[in-house]
DNA sequence: TTGCCCACCTAACGATCGTTCGGTAGAGTC
DNA sequence: GACTCTACCGAACGATCGTTAGGTGGGCAA
């Protein structure tokens, strides 16, 4: 029903409104686009108070890809914890795509992040982000050739980075608020499993 | 072979190196971080020159996703011609995915350019050329509800756009040198296809 | 009451940005 | 040889950038 994305916390404190509205900035705008006074003026501070809870501009995007990498991670091992021992591979891929995306929208700014924003972040910020984001796919290799042993590791490559591709490009067009992200996982599962040709 | 990269001409003039090497600076490190300086320095020019040739930095990125537009638009039409009234859905899937993904490596800067750049590029340059991206996925949309269809409007969207998804991703992980976008596109779409399940 | 620390402020720094103004060298035309 | 046009250049403009230095005030501990 679309109740995906999350409300802040109560307790939420100077710096965690920070952190939230510098994601949602650097997701719509861009992380160059968005100057450090854009987003003082979000959380109703001036520019150099952003300074006594962060190092530099840098520091910043650097926590939020982490906490996004974070979200995911968890969701992954969360899903795998929720299957029985007898689930399908059907199941288990529906579960871990549902889990990848309902990440994607709960945690919107910080997850989503990685997947616009990275790519042109400053070299400094993206190492520093690149061991979290190899174990992450590391997962899903495993997952994959688990799923689908006929398929070669170049062709559980191409797969998987498809599949990554389709899940994500969804942070441009999906809106929670016209459908839960089970559906939506349950939708792009099924395609991809059944195949356009058996649908 | 990994031959898709097009070579620039022989003819090319002042101002085509500069859409050329701006187009490749703002694929790579993106719009805002990407200065005209910079630019400059890659044609071997100065600053002021450009604007002899354009009238702004973001008239130089209208016209670069303009050609890139113009490039997606042009393989689509080429593969509808290359197929024979007898081809199967499934070729005419391949066919038209090996012609996007062959647009996107052979003017790589330009067309990737609308994946990557074009969501942080200013409201007035994206409002320029959202006619032709319309145009473009108006295309798909009726080649997917031609091939598949049993699928409601909604469930051919999600379809076109998770296919979006996975050949537009392409641009983050795929090089050319370790293959040709031909087999690329006919490893995706077989995916597609048969399902996972199949494979 | 005194002292201290945390969260935030005002004000400004130098650097860099997109852009503009007023040139100049060279090729082509008459 | 004077005229013009194209393609560039040097130098600078005001605006905005990330960042820093040095405060201020309120709550807590002693």
């Amino acid at each position: 029903m679309g109740m995906d994305t999350a409300t802040p916390p109560m307790t939420e404190t100077g710096r965690d409104r920070i952190l939230r509205e510098a994601a949602e900035l650097f997701l719509t705008r861009g992380y160059a686009e968005t100057s450090l006074r854009t987003i003082a003026d979000a959380v109703d501070m001036r520019p150099a108070s952003i300074y006594h809870h962060f190092d530099s501009k840098d520091a910043l995007l650097t926590e939020i890809l982490e906490i996004g990498m974070e979200s995911v991670t968890t969701a992954f091992t969360e899903a795998a914890d929720s299957l029985t021992s007898d689930a399908s591979h059907h199941d288990r891929l529906r579960a871990h795509v549902a889990g990848h995306l309902h990440a994607l929208f709960a945690n919107h700014a910080f997850t989503a992040a990685h997947v616009t924003v990275f790519p042109f972040a400053p070299a400094d910020v993206r190492a520093a982000s690149v061991v979290q984001r190899d174990a992450y796919e590391a997962n899903w290799t495993e997952l994959l050739s688990d799923i689908a042993p006929s398929l070669d590791d170049e062709a559980i490559s191409i797969a998987r980075l498809a599949l990554f591709g389709a899940m994500n490009s969804t942070v441009q067009w999906f809106d929670p608020a016209n459908g839960s992200t089970n559906d939506l996982a349950a939708a792009i599962v099924d395609t991809l499993w059944n195949g356009l040709a058996n649908s």
